[in-house]
DNA sequence: GTCGCCTGTTACCGACTGTTACGCATTGTT
DNA sequence: AACAATGCGTAACAGTCGGTAACAGGCGAC
């Protein structure tokens, strides 16, 4: 089947694994950032199970039962769903720290599919564990929380995003959140490197891949950012985010600076 | 072409992912309906606190302190946020059974205003008191999670709805979703009454009040629906879900029938 | 090497949606 | 009763985005 060709990235790149040196380094992100990390930290007092992913395998498929959650510990992982046409949608990108399949609890069955981007290395968090251990430890049971509020949270925010940017604007933004939580995970804020396809990173924004592309080659036009296939390098936040805030002036300005 | 083939190999499979399941199965499990009650019930144990509120008065403000979430009783809410150039954006519309504030433990302060459309009677529930109880209740702890969990799945099909329907798609599937919810609540599922104007409608669905309204016009002369303001009577739910999934031809269709 | 496949870029055109403007009905106020 | 304010419907116009197509470049298969 040709999945794998289709989610495989082009070859040669190298490959900033999380478990490069930089990663490896980085500080400890903050509460928010990696609302995982806590949670890992508060059940260490029962052997986690650790599952290995190499690229294009599933970490679960929607419909499949729900028994666990998981922390992503290291790699890059893809949530999409499909419609019954086939289509894919990109739900979400998730990167280290980030917690997987909450939305599995209230159904009993996952809602996506989360394929791997690259080797992950993911915590299962066996649900009826989480119970548990959450009624002697309250601490245990706010952070679950935090980690669900801030889920619905950032989904707001994305939503909010969808429904009043531009094309333009929910591209800058897209970036600049992107930027924001590698950051925080002790990456390069500035340089990106993309492990989506145009295709992907439309599908998420609702917009074509075309529409994207075009959006990056006018960013790069204006000096907001350069392009390289997947390896993008922010160069004017600010202007990003004037993207974002004001997307009409934010073209004018840049045509004239560029006149 | 080639590449959605190449990219769904799943053609054909129908698995309910969140983005089909929602709009296609009007049966929903009780427990999802109104997830609000069975916390209700769970903590009879300690006195709840009614508030009651009168139209137009607030339950909480973007940010104010969270202390308590809510459980809403009897009557409507709207949320919505506020942007600094002070566009209001419809977040979502509540009824009996719907849980507010969820969103809020995370970051400690509500991330909406929410506003009373009519007379409201809601349960104050102190978070605190959920995390005693829950010590000894994991019953109740796992119905919070049922209720964040499903909170996280309905924005995601919200999402989906938002970033890949047109504007006739979208206001049809908010229409057959609030009748849906209207149905499990012991409301009339086909008639509708509309708490929200034409304006606050859109601003939730991403577009413009005149946008609503021609896809309403439209709507009625095909027959699927009937308008009279905001009392909104669905006649062809078949045709509707139509609109939702194959938005193209739903409209060809309609006219031929027409002709 | 050539060929085929996939990803990405760009151009052109058409459809859809937002913008603007006007008219009407209802409601509440003076 | 006259008036303004609000919500709603309709139409003409303009701007944006998607559809289609053609092309370039990298990689693998043969």
């Amino acid at each position: 089947m040709h999945m794998e060709s289709a989610i495989s990235p082009r070859r040669g790149i190298a490959f900033n694994s999380c478990w490069s040196g930089k990663a490896r380094n980085a500080t400890q992100a903050p509460t928010d950032a990696a609302p995982g990390s806590n949670i890992a930290r508060l059940i260490t007092d029962f052997p986690i199970t650790h599952r290995r992913l190499k690229m294009g395998d599933f970490l679960f498929r929607a419909g499949g039962e729900f028994s666990s959650f998981y922390v992503l510990n290291a790699g890059f992982i893809r949530t999409f769903s499909v419609s019954e046409d086939g289509q894919e949608r990109t739900v979400g990108f998730h990167l280290r720290g980030d917690i997987l399949g909450l939305e599995a609890i209230a159904t009993g069955t996952y809602g996506c599919d989360a394929v791997a981007l690259d080797v992950c290395d993911v915590l299962a968090i066996p649900y009826d564990t989480v119970i548990e251990h959450g009624s002697r430890n309250p601490d245990l049971v706010r952070e679950i929380h935090r980690a669900f509020s801030a889920e619905i949270r950032s989904d707001r925010d994305l939503m909010l995003n969808l429904s009043n940017l531009p094309a333009d604007g929910r591209v800058a933004a897209f970036l600049l959140e992107l930027s924001q939580r590698f950051g925080s995970r002790g990456f390069s804020a500035p340089e990106l490197q993309l492990r989506l396809t145009r295709q992907e990173i439309g599908s998420m924004l609702g917009l074509k891949l075309e529409t994207v592309s075009r959006a990056f080659s006018r960013f790069a036009k204006l000096g907001l950012i350069s392009v390289d296939l997947r390896q993008i390098v922010l160069r004017d936040i600010d202007g990003l985010r004037e993207m974002v805030d004001h997307p009409a002036d934010a073209e004018l300005r840049g045509a004239l600076r560029a006149a």
